[in-house]
DNA sequence: AACGGGAACGACACCGCAGA
DNA sequence: TCTGCGGTGTCGTTCCCGTT
């Protein structure tokens, strides 16, 4: 099993969102990678630029961030060829590392664009180090630059940033500087393709949580009346929950709610609503055993959600009563918004 | 049954930061 | 300039429920 640490360059349409291209928001124009083995050691690189055929000159932007003219991307192999031979330099046996979320997407509409057979895993799953950087020193969702990770760990910068390989390499040396083990459970996926039917869904256990990914759905309505979508399952002993809260909305992507095992204690759930790249609406469910505090913190947020609209809607009409309206709202809560039994919290 | 006010919903804009 | 992600803020719509 080996790493394929990638990283791309891409360029867009110079013309912005008039010439854009369906299907092809971003042209991969350099691809850098290094195989590591298990024990972190380079057993082979990749490195090579590809010439674009769909934008054909390069973006002010992209022009600005990298450190390359369109002379040399002319005299390029083309996509088709590059990638094949990427593919092959890979193996079968690998799992794909880059730092951040979006490289293997763009990778994926690349290959769709030009009809080119996707060869990696469904579902494909990676390590995003941008992630396993935060998880292992910050607080697990924050996302730092490569420059500044790169500064974190004191490795020296001797070379500039922003070239595929360039980036690859000290990708690489902040992999080698990571306790890896630490957090090698948690694998990223990638959304580019997602479960067609039931069976295909993801549902991964990590140390302290579960994901769980949906096939896709016409609408919203229909994703949120999924029973295998809305479900909260202890990820411990498999026991179907009963919510103590039920979802409820905290933006207009995301919902949260609160489920209760009798083993195991609290359990929060956040489900995110995504559109698919075809169309459709797929929905990402985390589920995540929380303490007494977290759960009323959940309960909070939920209270927090009304408070802030009320307090909205107080401002306005700028009545001033000496008693705040909403201390005596303690009994007008809709019937599918109230909690379904009477919560020991607080 | 019709009305109206307030609470809740939910779609959308926008922000900030990451990637190119 | 464009995409992705997680988040906040705004505002029109929908729903509930008490009043008539």
């Amino acid at each position: 099993m080996h790493y394929i640490v990638l990283d791309l360059e891409w360029n867009q349409s110079p013309r912005g969102k008039a010439g854009k291209r369906t299907g092809m928001p971003f042209e991969i124009i350099e691809i850098g990678a290094v195989k590591l083995d298990g024990e972190m050691r380079t057993v082979e690189v990749f490195n090579e630029v590809i010439k674009p055929a769909v934008y054909r000159q390069l973006h002010y932007k992209t022009k600005e961030i990298l450190h390359m003219d369109i002379q040399e991307l002319e005299k390029a192999r083309k996509f088709q060829d590059v990638i094949g031979d990427f593919f092959k330099w890979c193996g079968d046996d690998y799992i794909m590392c880059t730092w951040g979320s979006m490289d293997l997407t763009e990778l994926q509409r690349n290959l769709a664009f030009f009809k080119v057979e996707n060869p990696m895993g469904k579902p494909l799953l990676y390590y995003d180090v941008q992630k396993l950087f935060s998880l292992l020193y910050e607080d697990g969702k924050s996302r730092r630059s490569l420059k500044d990770a790169v500064e974190y760990l004191e490795i020296e910068e001797d070379i500039p940033f922003h070239r595929a390989f360039d980036d690859t390499l000290y990708t690489v040396k902040i992999m080698q500087r990571m306790d890896l083990d630490a957090v090698r459970k948690y694998v990223s996926v990638d959304y580019f393709r997602l479960p067609d039917k039931k069976e295909e869904e993801i549902y991964i256990v990590f140390g302290r949580y579960a994901k769980y990914v949906s096939r896709v759905f016409a609408t919203r309505e229909k994703a949120m009346a999924d029973k295998g979508a809305v479900s909260t399952k202890c990820y411990r002993c498999g026991k179907a929950l009963r919510k103590r809260i039920r979802w409820f909305p905290v933006n207009a992507k995301t919902y949260l709610c609160l489920a209760y095992c009798p083993e195991h204690g609290y359990m929060k759930g956040k489900l995110r609503l995504k559109k698919a790249e075809a169309g459709g609406v797929f929905v990402v469910k985390t589920l995540k055993l929380i303490s007494e505090s977290d759960a009323e913190a959940v309960q909070m947020k939920k209270l927090e959600m009304s408070k802030k609209r009320k307090e909205s809607k107080a401002s306005s009409p700028a009545s001033d009563s000496p008693e705040p309206q909403f201390l005596k709202a303690s009994s007008p809560l809709r019937a599918d918004a109230q909690l379904q039994s009477s919560l020991p919290l607080k």
